[in-house]
DNA sequence: GTGAAAGCGCTAACAA
DNA sequence: TTGTTAGCGCTTTCAC
């Protein structure tokens, strides 16, 4: 199959090619019997324009690029599931890559995006990355930017995040309302603002309650269903007493649930248990596990409408950015119902 | 910041724009000194490569189009970081699309992938997909095309699926071996090539193990949670006997396993059930369900390196096309262990 | 070892 | 309403 250029419908035609391609970009001054003959043509001949002229010519790509840690982790292929799906509504296209949660990956990315010509980038960060990065580059080309959920520090940029501190605070009232009172808190070892977020919420509303900060009481790891189980045998074996846990994350609160059920305490009876994210397992397994849900299809559609605005917007640097914050849902289910 | 190419750095180092490519390119003609002053001045400067503008002129994009169903299943974003993961290694940028398990939407994701000139396709078409489609226009364009899981009728075309027959069978000579007699089929109501060929499966091992056929015990339906709940309040009703229940996907089955809980039928001592995907809750409900592993990731990395040894051959479609047929993993858990 | 020049397929300003 | 022309930033052939 040859191809087919714009050219070749011109010659077969007996026009010129600019008239070609004003009458496929239904150009105002074209008239309908040379657009309607155009088109047939096209048709006939089987022509596709060529994105990667038109984009070179133009300078516009209709491309844009997501970095995501990596698509395995459900938070993640949700987002870009409502990512993508606004986007193509609106006629962009997305170049996809996961950082793998590495820095270097990170900017490889970035730098495949600039070389793209990409007309913009969404993305979250990997959680070794510390400062602006590579990101610090793109502002300065003046390319549109925006975060969701994993923002880099020292950069003011638009981004659509949850209220971690809500969900920290969220997540330790109900327990607290429900009657519980030394709360153990899970959280990761590394310095991640979001997890900083959800212990500074687990904290306020301790002492809002009238409660007390028990260093005991407040964990750090790294976040797997194993760590969960292992808490609670290390609290178990250190005789510190709790009657609740909120975790990070929802497979640390799944290994917390397991673990009290083989050490024969009732939850929610004894112990109450919240995890965060609302994974698909939470609802299913037994006793259902409360958690906050994360909100991620609208986290994606809103990073996406956001990055629209932006576009039109123009001047993506000058503007104050705007910045989304949804409130997680707290979806309190038997783990921590008593 | 001024766009820098390559006659900018050409200017500053008075030499000519040929050059400099050749330079940037590594091309063995040119001393080491200009290189390394190319290469210093490019730094410099924040040049960056124009990858369209390269690519209009070579042809190729680096660009594989990646079009799958939907990114919100964790099947296909799992397979998804696999294609990925590989693509990536081997300088390949993957441009996604969703078709939303629309024909509509399918297609124009093989207009976005054609008009972009991407270097080749990967894709497993949308449930409504009946024959060829859109993708026969690919062959004809000769453009290097790979399908994972759910491949068109009617197109001899390179693909990596699971041996769903063997699934099926390996399912029912599972609970068959267990001692389960009346084994239950839910299948789905759609005639979609895997579905079938696990309901082969099912019968076939029924009959080499000398069990009867019975109508009865297949049941047609959406796939869904609740589906499993209705299969099995209906066949109670109905007062079918049965001791077992393969389902065509783990919803369905945990659906089942919450209504046999339900009305006080012991899983796995009075009915067994295994279902179809190793979804993440199967391993952390309880009773743990019994399922078939389709190894996504794996199927991802695999059908990556088959499209990168297709795309080493060139003349995409003379060769006999490459099948890969992988094994699923039967995980035998408490639901069908007694 | 380097330079000169053509052209990939389009967009868009200017002309007629 | 249509034609002419000049690039967009590279790759690549041919020349010296």
């Amino acid at each position: 199959m040859k191809k087919i250029t714009i050219l070749d419908i011109a010659k077969e035609l007996n026009i010129t090619f600019s008239t070609v391609a004003r009458a496929l970009n239904d150009h105002p001054a074209i008239s309908a019997a040379t657009k309607k003959a155009v088109r047939e043509t096209a048709d006939r001949l089987g022509y596709r324009p060529n994105k990667v002229a038109s984009s070179l010519r133009s300078g516009k790509t209709k491309i844009i690029g997501v970095l995501v840690p990596r698509l395995d982790v459900s938070f993640f292929s949700s987002v870009v599931h409502g990512i993508e799906g606004v986007m193509n509504e609106n006629g962009y296209t997305i170049l996809l890559y996961q950082s793998q949660e590495s820095v270097k990956q990170e900017n490889k990315g970035i730098d495949t995006f600039l070389r793209s010509r990409v007309d913009g980038i969404i993305a979250s960060i990997s959680l070794e990355t510390e400062g602006p990065g590579g990101y610090e580059e793109v502002k300065e080309r003046n390319i549109p930017l925006a975060f969701f959920d994993r923002v880099p520090q020292g950069l003011d940029v638009p981004s659509v995040t949850i209220d971690d501190y809500r969900g920290g605070f969220m997540a330790t009232e109900h327990l607290i309302k429900a009657g519980y009172r030394r709360i153990v808190h899970i959280n990761g070892y590394r310095n991640v603002h979001i997890f900083n977020e959800r212990l500074r919420g687990y904290l306020d509303a301790l002492t809002q309650h009238g409660l007390p900060i028990d260093e005991d009481l407040i964990v750090k790891g790294d976040f797997s269903l194993e760590f969960g189980r292992k808490c609670v045998r290390d609290l178990l074996a250190k005789g510190t007493a709790f009657d609740a846990v909120f975790t990070l994350e929802d497979f640390t609160a799944m290994g917390v649930v397991q673990e009290l059920k083989a050490v024969g305490k009732h939850v929610p009876k004894e112990v109450g248990v919240v995890g965060f994210a609302n994974e698909a397992f939470t609802s299913l397994v037994s006793p259902a596990v409360s958690t906050l849900d994360q909100r991620t299809v609208e986290m994606g559609e809103e990073v996406a409408q956001l990055f629209l605005r932006l576009l039109k917007k123009g001047n993506y640097y000058s503007h104050k950015p705007e910045k989304i914050v949804l409130i997680p849902k707290l979806l309190v289910r038997e783990s921590s119902s008593r």
